[in-house]
DNA sequence: GGTAATTCACTAACAGATTAGCAAACCGCT
DNA sequence: AGCGGTTTGCTAATCTGTTAGTGAATTACC
């Protein structure tokens, strides 16, 4: 069983992926921390900054957060402060995620910060170097696919097997979440 | 105020190593699940797979997990019986851990596995540009320096201000954890 | 040799990731 | 109108990351 072998030859990609994110960040986070935000908050004010307003699984799929992960950090965006959360009219499923214009001139103040860290990071690596990972990282996106994506959605029609759990009932008519 | 724009230019490199990094090991999760460990314990488990054993700190460092995390993910383990915790005689702060013969068996049926899945990727992607994305992420691992990194220990000299915790005495004497 | 500084592993509290699942709202069709 | 199927945002449970800080053991220094 020669192509069985226990050993592992390949290096650990996703550690190394992880490797390079920290060491970058870790040059943003001061600025992060200073203005008490975490970074799935700024990556989702960043975003945000851009447009006018957003619904969650646009932001889902901006900023790379898991759907039940993005409850918890609107929610707690919302009691900051940063954000405003409204039913769009004629579907009151979606809603309308906004900046405030409290979060809007935060971000204002901590763009000359996060700017001036790229230009460091660039001078420390080289411009090109940067274009060039940039490159190489949107096309290792485009090339490779994300395993189970497009898979049957595996249509879960059975009985639910949980004890059941307080109805949540959504605030029918109130358009304030 | 020209260098002071508050408008962000740079793309947000960050996220972009994060994306790269979750659509890579997405090929890997299907194992890992499969086999009822997480991608840290997986982490854990080949490093350890490669030496008869580490010491808490060195995983730290080779796995990229933050010490508070170790603490917790070593306990799982353990209680799963991956790994075995034990002090190292002459110096009580110390920990050996080394991963149980269950846990190196199970690493054994999954090296096949992952190293096809790595192949995949390679065949994917092509491997002269996964051997170019490595070159240039340790590149930049070498040049770049994590941020914070050799500052002021801080030492905390003062008085704590917190409620005081249970002392969760040291099991002094016995060597197992 | 005794005290201060450091190292090491750990706990606590909170935010976020992952997996599983769920109800309400919408849509297409009859 | 009614029904099946889909979309959307959400909750629950468990695990991990981050920050802050602690006790015990060891080391450095006078």
């Amino acid at each position: 069983m020669s192509p069985k072998s226990t050993k592992l030859h390949h290096r650990n990609l996703p550690l190394l992926l992880l490797q390079a994110r920290e060491r970058v960040i870790s040059h943003f986070r001061p600025i992060l921390n200073a203005h008490g935000i975490t970074e799935q908050q700024w990556r989702i004010v960043r975003v945000l900054y851009e447009e006018p307003w957003l619904e969650p699984r646009e932001i889902v799929e901006l900023c790379r957060i898991s759907s039940p992960s993005m409850a918890g950090v609107l929610a707690r965006m919302q009691e900051l402060g940063l954000v405003t959360r409204r039913r769009i009219d004629h579907d009151q499923r979606r809603v309308r995620v906004a900046l405030t214009p409290r979060a809007r001139a935060m971000a204002a103040r901590m763009a000359p910060g996060i700017e001036a860290t790229y230009r460091r990071i660039e001078r420390r690596i080289g411009r090109p170097f940067s274009a060039h990972l940039q490159q190489l990282l949107d096309r290792l996106l485009a090339t490779l696919e994300t395993h189970g994506a497009g898979a049957a959605p595996e249509h879960h029609g059975g009985r639910a097997r949980r004890e059941p759990r307080r109805p949540a009932t959504r605030t029918t008519g109130g358009q304030e979440l």
